[in-house]
Order: structure tokens, then C-alpha cells, then sequence
RNA sequence: GGAGAGAUGGCCGAGCGGCUGAAGGCGCUCCCCUGCUAAGGGAGUAACUGGUUAAGAGCUGGUUCGAGGGUUCAAAUCCCUCUCUCUCCGCCA
């Protein structure tokens, strides 16, 4: 969400900078809800300040053991007046919060002009597709020939957007999921942190998916307030929800692990084959909490260190700059990593690095200011676990 | 799933429906004293937010004692619903 304050003092050229996205804000319109609202306030607080003092000017009297019927007729239309300007603030105010919680973040200066995925820029390439001298195949065929692939045994214990992997391939996807954290805690300083699968609606308010994106989340159990994480960065961002940590706190590297699951509503008959878009799969993910004057920064090192997986793969990439139009609602500058697919003879998405500014961090209610230190506690690791743990032997 | 207890400021912990934004303690900040250390004395110490303003300075309002409703002139205190924490019993693919 974006600073009211902000939408208060100069609406015009924000007005102007999300047009770049593509959303039209309704400048007239918010600019006198505002003015509604402030003289409703206005008018709100004083009559609650009237309600106080003529209160405690009861409670006075009553002490004094003096007759307090007077006063009280006094008071007797007060109640009516101020119930009456409190639900008529109220309703302003959700009109009001609705536009704002709907408006999507600033592009950065820096965002390229552009309505769609074909206006996004180039920025530098890394490695060069290998030459060859067979014809590639896409990696659903490669995996389905060897039986270690299997979408139609998923479908049939789920349905369509789910695999079933089998030995090697298992073993690779977990051996990667280890490889990333790995080299994230050891290399890129990152704090790695197990989360829940599920959140409730508050913490999907927070980050953005809700409440516009509510059709492309799973749900449990109808009206129920658990929703399964379409990204990990939910979780890791909640965690300072309805925060204020301290300055030292900062800056803050979490990575997670987790299963992801995503409706994909809207994608029918794109991406049907193959793992691509799955209604469940595995990822990494990085999130950082920073001062925000460090933001920009620290997207440009933590592009880096999601490129220093694909180059320490071997696989080619290229770094695309989104376009104001094409990035996500909650973003204000995103960096798309695209890995080169031999068998689509393409690049394709991979990776996405966002700056959020304060956008998540005002929605979710963090701040930052003082420190809460815990006292490490030692914790004997069993040995056979030791070998997938660096060898060490204590936490 | 059943029975019970609880949720108050950075932390601990009081709190008869009005004079409690909240006693007391700890912590923290500043000052005094003490040749170091320890101790002692004094003062201060919630957040958010509206209006005003160039202002995150000041002034002046409002809101907040787990959350949301309600009763009342007035609610941390009374009533209802919910969430979470703790104890005991049951269940546990």
C-alpha cells in the first residue's frame, strides 16, 4: 500500500507514474472522498472530545455528591450525534482504504517503459548455449522416457498440474533444494528458516495476493482462514508483521525451502505440458528486510546471488528489467532471471527479483526500532545427520 | 474433542464502572554522589493517528489494556463472540 500521505500531498504525479503501468488512478475521486473525510474527522474527534470531558465532569460532580441529572440531560443527544458521524467516518474510511489497498506500487524511475513482456529489457547475458548436434528435447520427454517423470499417475491421484518424480530425478530435485540453501547460508550469508506451508489471511494481506488474487491461492476447507503459501515469500515477509524490530535488526537475509501451490487460474491451455506450471512445486526463496535506503542496493546484490546458482550450474541466462506494465502489484522494480531451455530453444523465466520499497511493509504493518537478543542454546546434532550438515556437530 | 486458567506499557506485575494512559518493580536515558568496582540519591521514560505546519519541531484533539461487537453520560474494569497461550483428560491415519 502506498503512503496516504503521499496520495495527500502530490496525487497528480503519482497519478502520472502508476499511469506507466497501466493503472488509471481516479485523482478527482480520491481527492474528495479525502475531503470528506478530513471534515468528518474533524467533526468525529470533536464531538468525542465534548463526550469526554462532559464524562469526567459527571464523575467530578457525583464525587462531590451533586445532583447529576441536569448533566446528564445535557449530555442525553450526544450519543445519537456522535454514533451518527462515527459510522459516516467509517464508511468514508473503507471507501478511502479500498482505493488504496487496490492502487498497485510506484514504478522506480529506473523501470522501463513498456505494456507487455515484449517491452522488457535486456540487461546482460551470462554463458552460451551449447551447440548441438541432435535435435534437444524438452525435459517432460526426456523424464517421461525414462519412467521418472510421470504426470499421468499424478493426474490420477490428484489431477492435471501435478508429477510424480522417481528415484534420480527426486534425488536431483532435493539434491538442488540443498545446493541452494547451501550455498545461500555459506556463501550469501542467508539465515535459513522453516515456515509454515499454510498462513492465514492477514499475513496474505500483507504481502499483496490478497484480497485481489484470492482465485489464484488453494484455499482449505471452504470459508476456512488457512491458505496454502503460493510462495514462501509470504511467510518470510509476515514474520515481522505488526512489527517494529530495532535498526540493529536490520538488515535481515532469510531463505526458505518450501512446496508452493498456485492455482493458476486464468492460465488454461498455457504451459499444459511439462513442469512449468504446476499447481504445486519446489522453490527457494530469498527475502530480505532492509533500511530503505538501502533497498535498491540490495536487489542488485540479491539479483547476484540468484545468478550465482544458474553460472555455478552451468546454465546460460540472460537478466531482463521488467517493463512498468508487466511487473507484479506489490513491486516497484523487478528483475526476471531467464534460463535458456535447449528443447524450447528459448529463454524462460526462472527466477524473479523484486524491490517492494515500503509497499509490503506498510500493508503488513512492520517498522523497525529495538532489538530483542535471544541466547544461542547448544544443540547436539545426531551423527548420522552430520554429513548433510557440513559435519558439524552442534548448533 | 472435553474440563479449567490466563492475555495489561521494552519486560515483570497491580488495577472498586468515573479523579487510571494506567500503581509498583525491572530495564533504559540524563543528573548528583562515590578516587576504580559495587552501591546510593534525584529526574525522565508507550505507540499510533487527525488538525495546524515547510516539518518525523511545537501546539491541540482522537484512538489503543489479545481481537470484534454490546450495555452506559462514562469500560482495562460489566455482557456476548472469536483468537492465542498454559494445565489436565481423551483421540491420534
Amino acid at each position: 500500500m502506498l503512503d496516504p500521505k503521499l496520495l495527500r500531498a502530490d496525487i497528480d504525479s503519482v497519478a502520472s507514474k502508476l499511469k506507466r503501468r497501466g493503472y488509471e488512478l481516479d485523482v478527482e475521486a480520491f481527492n474528495k472522498l479525502e475531503e470528506q473525510r478530513k471534515a468528518i474527522q474533524v467533526e468525529t474527534q470533536n464531538l468525542q472530545n465534548e463526550r469526554n470531558t462532559r464524562s469526567k465532569g459527571i464523575g467530578q460532580a457525583k464525587a462531590k455528591g451533586e445532583d447529576i441529572q441536569p448533566l446528564l440531560d445535557e449530555v442525553a443527544s450526544l450519543g445519537e450525534k456522535l454514533k451518527t458521524a462515527e459510522s459516516e467516518l467509517n464508511k468514508i474510511q473503507s471507501r478511502l482504504e479500498e482505493i488504496l489497498f487496490g492502487i498497485p506500487n510506484i514504478p522506480d524511475d529506473s523501470v522501463p517503459d513498456g505494456n507487455s513482456e515484449t517491452d522488457n529489457v535486456e540487461l546482460r547475458r551470462w554463458g552460451t548455449p551449447a551447440e548441438l548436434d541432435f535435435e534437444p528435447k524438452e525435459h517432460f520427454d526426456l523424464g517421461s522416457a525414462k519412467g521418472l517423470m510421470d504426470f499421468e499417475v499424478a493426474a490420477k491421484l490428484t489431477g492435471s498440474r501435478f508429477v510424480v518424480l522417481s528415484g534420480p530425478l527426486a534425488r536431483m530435485q532435493r539434491a538442488l533444494e540443498q545446493f541452494m540453501l547451501d550455498t545461500h547460508t555459506q556463501e550469501h550469508g542467508y539465515s535459513e528458516t522453516y515456515v509454515p506451508f499454510m498462513v492465514n489471511r492477514d499475513s496474505l494481506f500483507g504481502t499483496g495476493q490478497l484480497p485481489k488474487f484470492e482465485e489464484d491461492l488453494f484455499a482449505l476447507k471452504g470459508d476456512s482462514n488457512y491458505y496454502l503459501i503460493p510462495t514462501a515469500e509470504v511467510p518470510l515477509t509476515n514474520l515481522v508483521r505488526d512489527v517494529i524490530v530495532d535498526d540493529e535488526y536490520m538488515p535481515r537475509k532469510w531463505v526458505a525451502h518450501t512446496p508452493c501451490f498456485r492455482s493458476e487460474a486464468g492460465s488454461y491451455g498455457k504451459d499444459t505440458r511439462g513442469m512449468i506450471r504446476q499447481h504445486q512445486f519446489e522453490k527457494v526463496e530469498l527475502v530480505q528486510a532492509v533500511r530503505p535506503a538501502d533497498s535498491y542496493d540490495v536487489l542488485e546484490e540479491l539479483t547476484g546471488h540468484a545468478e550465482k546458482i544458474l553460472q555455478k550450474l552451468g546454465l546460460p541466462y540472460r537478466v531482463m528489467s521488467l517493463c512498468a506494465g508487466d511487473m507484479g502489484f506489490s513491486s516497484a522494480k523487478t528483475y526476471d532471471l531467464e534460463v535458456w531451455l535447449p528443447g524450447q530453444g528459448t529463454y524462460r523465466e526462472i527466477s524473479s527479483c523484486s524491490n517492494f520499497e515500503d509497499f509490503q511493509a506498510r500493508r503488513a504493518q512492520a517498522r523497525w526500532r529495538n532489538p530483542e537478543t535471544g541466547k544461542p542454546e547448544n544443540i547436539t546434532i545426531p551423527e548420522v545427520l552430520r554429513p548433510y550438515m557440513g559435519d558439524i556437530e552442534k548448533i
